[in-house]
RNA sequence: GCCGAGAUAGCUCAGUCGGUAGAGCAACUGAUUCGUAAUCAGUAGGUCGGAGGUUCGAUUCCUCUUCUCGGCACCA
């Protein structure tokens, strides 16, 4: 006699065993055939679930967060099923639902083509409009082995041989074909209308890349075509943000075959980049940082001291000359301990927070490189804080500060924070780990900040924080870290004088806000879909004359707002006035100062501002004063 | 690095079922001096990523290679 609570409070007694479906269709018509799942407590369960005893229960539609996973799920099977439809010697492995859609990888003889893509999803579309009944069955765990086997499935076979023996093993079918899944899944495949197989891609079977490499195919599906078509959309807008076409229609950088992963920046990108260096570079002279220089090429002998060359020989460059063998420096650390060694350090000098702006080279895999996103010369807002134990807590607090002030001013205010704890395989005694994990947590807890918990991901060396922000379309970018070392210091001989005399070595605290310069412009990039807050503009704005007549008064204009340190072009071509305007804006400009005789006559500009307004006359004091207020607030046009 | 796809003018792209290529924008020349997102006309521009092979002939087919793109693995 279950008695059913729904969401809305209200209760249905039934006074037999009753399935989701049943309840769906008690409650009306138009929910039964929505029905794609139902809610048990915290459980999605199948429509065809029987409920015999008292029970909350949410009816799962399509609107539903829950619902679309069950749709994306299905849809992965159907995709398994047609691919096996149309290529039976192919092997299914496994499926899973992922952000916006799903992926399966299959085991094939030969390699997938786009133009089977198009007849798995043409088959796909006669299957789902077949209407086929989903099933679902178990078997005991040998049985189930058994069955896969004699079905020539070896990958499902080896996936259930790692299930416990005395679990039931779920079993899911439609039409001719069956699946091992925990489900739930639609009731039938006619639920499944709006999908599209995306992309074929090679993924190794269980992650592990000594493994066979798999065919993934990965599909989108939504509740319906509507959705369907605005996700859609969003891809394609999400593209026209990619940094790397902005990098050759605004003329900031280019990659070439010759220097692959490393960085030809134009003149305007490098204005750019200069600019973000320099504040940076401010931001750190501020909070009490040294900045420093350290050579690019160092002796093989150090690496080895410090463990790169064990560890990452693979992906250093290196180089020689006379007999000895040299590395190019993966990162700056190494060299700031030489600089701290260079004399004796009293524990009063302590903490000293080390910055450089170094090149550093890391020989990634060929496969790796994208853009600016990841590269093979790239420069930090890296620093190194050598300070002791007791210290960790008030450098963490105010590198974490100093973070929040710099992504604001870049216009990022939502930041994810994760803290990583010790891995398995780490250097230092418990004893070490245990404190300074302590010490991280209570500095994220006393700031009052949402962090989440990655146990078992911190560095070989310590643990750390990683800060991540969320851009303008929603994609999160992990930029900033702070990360604990008990290791390099003591490998590499830092030491200081402490207190009672002894020498002691200190923590050393390596840390970055932005990353490596390359990837946050390449973020900066795609978050602003290139059109930079004004004081990031390589160009901050463009002086252009209606005639020639205007020259002379144009040449003054942008030489007095250029003596103020604003970044200025002047057009002075025999154009008609539409046509630069679209130009400049199609570079994204800013402010457009237009001046004909009018604006001549009365000692004034015609300010356009880069979204099309139309600002009005103005004197050049009004601009300059506009222009240094945004300079100043670093606010976005 | 692995799987797959691709590389054609400065840029974006079309094309050649094997007979050495075409558009728009940009560039250059000329005309036009014009009031807020493209003035008109003309000219020039390519060893069709690189090397080898098949062929009478290769940008096209094959092999290798480099790089790029989409994933996977990696990311001190």
């Amino acid at each position: 006699m279950p008695v059913i609570t729904l969401p809305d409070g209200s209760q249905r007694q039934f006074d037999h065993a009753v399935t989701v479906a049943d309840v769906a269709a008690d409650i009306g018509p138009g929910l039964a055939k929505a029905a794609l799942a139902g809610r048990v407590g915290d459980t999605v369960v199948d429509t065809s679930y029987l409920i015999s005893d008292d029970a909350d229960l949410a009816i799962i539609t399509a609107r539903d967060d829950d619902g679309l996973d069950v749709i994306r799920h299905s849809t992965a099977h159907l995709m398994a099923q047609a691919v096996k439809q149309l290529f039976p010697s192919a092997q299914i492995t496994i499926g899973p639902v992922i952000e916006n859609g799903f992926f399966y990888d299959f085991s094939y003889e030969r390699g997938f083509t786009p133009e089977d893509l198009s007849a798995i999803e043409t088959s796909m579309g006669e299957l789902a409009k077949a209407d086929l009944q989903v099933s679902r069955s178990e078997l005991s765990r040998d049985d189930a082995v058994a069955y896969f086997k004699d079905q020539g499935e070896h990958y499902k076979a080896e996936i259930i041989e790692s299930i416990p023996a005395e679990e039931a093993i779920g079993l899911y079918g439609q039409g001719d074909w069956k699946d091992l899944c925990r489900g739930p899944h639609v009731p039938s495949t006619g639920h499944l209308k709006a999908f599209k197989l995306m992309k074929l891609a090679g993924a190794y079977w269980r992650g592990d890349s000594d493994n066979e490499m798999l065919q993934r195919i990965y599909g989108t599906a939504w509740g319906d075509k509507k959705a369907l078509k605005a996700y859609l959309h969003r891809l394609e807008e999400a593209e026209k943000r990619d940094h790397r076409k902005f990098g050759t229609a605004l003329d900031l950088f280019h990659l070439q075959p010759e220097a692959p992963g490393m960085v030809f920046w134009h003149d305007k990108g490098w204005r750019l980049y200069l600019v973000i260096e320099n504040y940076v570079r401010e931001k750190l002279s501020n909070g009490g940082y040294q900045e420093v220089r350290t050579p690019q090429i160092l002796d093989r002998s150090l690496w080895e001291k410090s463990g790169h060359w064990g560890k990452y020989d693979e992906n250093m460059f290196t180089t020689g000359s006379e007999k000895r063998d040299y590395a190019i420096k993966p990162m700056n650390c190494p060299g700031h301990v030489q600089i701290y060694n260079h004399g004796l350090h009293s524990y009063k000098d302590l903490p000293i927070r080390m910055a450089e702006f170094g090149s550093c080279h890391r020989n990634e895999a060929s496969g790796t490189l994208h853009g600016l996103m990841r590269v093979r010369n790239f420069v930090q807002d890296d620093a190194h804080i050598f300070c002791t134990e007791d210290q960790i807590q008030e450098e963490v607090a105010r590198f974490i500060e100093l973070l929040k002030d710099v992504y604001a001013d870049f216009g990022f205010t939502d930041i994810i924070i994760n803290l990583s704890t010790r891995p398995e395989q780490r250097v230092g005694a418990d004893a070490l780990w245990d404190k300074a994990e302590a010490a991280l947590e209570s500095v994220l807890n006393t700031l009052g900040l949402d962090w989440t918990l990655q146990a078992g991901e911190g560095a070989f060396y310590g643990p750390k924080i990683d800060f991540s922000l969320k851009d303008s379309i929603g994609r999160v970018w992990q930029l900033g870290t702070m990360q604990l070392d008990f290791s390099m210091p003591d490998r590499l001989d830092a030491q200081y004088v402490d207190r009672d005399g002894v020498k002691r070595t200190p923590v050393m605290l390596h840390r970055a806000i932005l990353g490596s310069l390359e990837r946050f412009i390449g973020v900066l990039l795609e978050h602003y879909a290139g059109i930079l807050p004004f004081w990031l503009s390589p160009v901050q704005c463009v002086v252009m004359g209606i005639t020639h007549r205007q020259d002379e008064y144009v040449k003054k204009i942008a030489e007095t707002l250029k003596k103020q340190g604003f970044r200025v072009d002047l057009d002075l071509r025999n154009e008609k006035i539409g046509l630069k305007i679209r130009q400049h804006s199609v570079q994204k400009i800013p402010y457009l100062l237009v001046v004909g005789d009018r604006e001549m006559e009365n000692g004034t500009v015609a300010l356009r501002a880069q979204n099309g307004d139309d600002l009005g006359s103005q004197s050049v004091e009004a601009v300059t004063e506009l222009f240094a207020d945004l300079v100043a607030k670093r606010s976005r046009v």
